[in-house]
RNA sequence: GUGAGUGUAGCUCAGCUGGUAGAGCACCAGGUUGUGGCCCUGGUGGUCGUGGGUUCAAGUCCCAUCACUCACCCCA
């Protein structure tokens, strides 16, 4: 072996077998859900122009973002610049990675405009890239599972999300977990309603947001940090104790009305709440378990383009981070298309749901193969000759069936190596199947149904001679669950 | 970007206060001729992440470097 590293750049995975096929059932169950609610498929590049990424994530997004190299003349020119005055890390780069599947999304919708049904009602599932540092649950590679609803701003399209959200999360049997929403627009009245200016707004969210990991003194010192104004802290913390299941009603009335006085000489901010319990009642009115979701008016969510309501997706053990989120933007889109079109959105972490499902179990990965495969003890053309018609047949039958490459090994070797593959069915042929059938497979009007044939099963050891008919039959039977009788 | 921990066979790890490497699993070959999952026997496989230093002698001590893991930040 040479020296060359062989591991897959930091942050990023290698799926061997085993591990992509429950990836790729998640996915499938998930896509299920998703046209079940009537949304269509999207797909869009791995890159994006530089200039269509930048300044949509806030300023931690736009470091994450990997860059991609200019090329050939561009790329010269680009190198005397560097170092000179105005040039930095874009100098050297007109591409990126995208961040997540929302911008593009956003830029797709500014492009097709007209074209696209309205409302426009997409998924898309497939890899975004952070140049983040890796850690538990988190990856410079990771698919994103994203449903949008473009075009309208009914507080249903939010609470639809919402309801979808627990939908598919319930239907993987995730363990324990909650949605807590909160409204953006509500925060920046709270912001301003403790006396910061709006350009604070940011920093204001940045401190709120980590209550629930440092406690109040960490906020505190985060807001001073940040020179904010902690005139109104104890009001603050009132509010964030009184955050509550909504199928608490009077709990939620009490939230509600404090609130409401809170942002009362606020812009906008009666609005705000007027539009969040609207879509608290939506969600309701969708038959969703309110027992799971939650009005917390500290929730933040950090990236910089979300105007409206906003969710995000927590364990009740807190044993892996957010594992999906989303919330209304309904400026995002404006920024391509110099109009504003109303959007929203939520998505999913695969990474961290595929890896909670099987450190709770949830999943178990199954080897699984060609259902037949075919023996050989002896070599020879005769052997390809009939069971490449036998492959042939079975394959028709919709049957996955292999041929060994190695023939030249003992009979126990190949069953044992085809166990071990996966493999439910094997065809022993020898000299005795091949006496008796080796001449009529010649004749392409011999009914190669029509010959028997040595099958195992694997799982209990039972072994029959049957015709390729009655194999189909006996291979489309349920396997028997222990293996422990030795055959 | 900040902090902590780890780095010994394909995998999981042992190796006490320094004396030139071990186990289990996996893999390969056998336990007589067309039959697996148990058992038994034998075997392949490691310049102990990398580079430098201290020492008669380093996997074991020191420095550097890289990689991985975890936490902060941020998020899926």
């Amino acid at each position: 072996m040479s020296d060359l590293q062989v591991a897959p750049p930091r942050g990023m995975r290698d799926y061997l077998p085993d591990q992509l096929r429950p990836r790729l059932e998640v996915i499938e169950r998930m896509r299920r859900i998703f046209e079940l609610y009537g949304f269509q498929p999207l797909e869009t590049p791995a890159m994006e122009r530089l200039e269509v990424l930048s300044g949509k994530y806030g300023e931690e997004g736009d470091k994450l973002t990997f860059r991609v190299m200019k090329r050939g003349a561009e790329l010269k020119r680009a190198l005397k610049e560097v170092g000179k005055e105005g040039s930095g890390p874009d100098t050297l780069a007109d591409l990126g990675l995208r961040f997540d599947l929302t911008v593009p999304l956003a830029r797709v919708v500014a492009r097709y405009g007209a074209s696209l049904p309205r409302p426009f009602k997409r998924y898309q599932i497939g890899p975004a890239w952070r140049a983040d540092r890796p850690q538990h649950g988190r990856y410079r590679e990771f698919i994103q599972c994203d449903v949008d609803i473009v075009g309208t701003d009914s507080s249903l399209a939010d609470a639809e999300l919402i309801a979808l959200t627990i939908d598919v999360l319930t239907d993987l049997e995730l363990p324990p977990f909650e949605v807590r929403v909160n409204h953006r627009g509500l925060l920046t009245a709270l912001s301003t309603a403790c006396g910061n200016p709006p350009e604070r707004f940011f920093d204001f969210c940045a401190a709120l947001d980590k209550l629930d990991t440092t406690g109040r003194e960490g906020v505190e010192s985060e807001m001073r940090d940040r020179k904010l104004e902690t005139a109104k802290l104890q009001e603050l913390w009132e509010l964030a104790d009184m955050r509550t299941y909504i199928d608490n009603s009077s709990g939620l009335n009490q939230l509600v009305d404090y609130v409401s006085n809170f942002v009362e000489d606020a812009p906008g901010g009666k609005e705000f709440l007027g539009n969040l319990i609207q879509v608290l009642e939506f969600v309701d009115w969708l038959h969703t378990p309110s027992e799971m979701v939650m009005f917390d008016p500290a929730l933040a969510r950090g990236l910089d383009y979300y105007t409206g309501p906003v969710f995000e997706v927590v364990m009740r053990d807190r044993s892996m981070a957010s594992i999906g989120g989303g919330g209304r933007y309904d400026e995002l889109i404006g920024i391509f298309s110099g109009k504003p079109v109303p959007a929203t959105g939520t998505s999913f972490g695969l990474e961290r749901i595929v890896d909670l499902m099987v450190e709770h179990g949830s999943l178990v990965t199954k080897l699984k193969t060609a259902t037949v495969q075919i023996l050989a003890i002896e070599g020879g053309v005769d052997f390809v000759r009939f069971s490449g018609r036998i492959l042939k047949f079975l394959h028709g039958k919709n049957i996955s069936c292999e041929l060994p490459y190695r023939i030249d090994s003992k009979l126990g070797k190949q069953i044992q190596t085809a166990d071990k593959r996966g493999v439910q069915f094997v065809i022993i042929i020898g000299p005795d199947e091949l006496r008796e059938f080796g001449i009529k497979v010649l004749y392409e009007e011999f009914p190669i149904e029509a010959a028997k044939v040595t099958v195992k099963r694997l799982a209990d050891g039972v072994q029959r001679q049957l015709t390729l008919d009655e194999l189909v039959a006996w291979v489309k039977e349920p396997i028997p669950e222990s293996p422990d009788s030795v055959g």
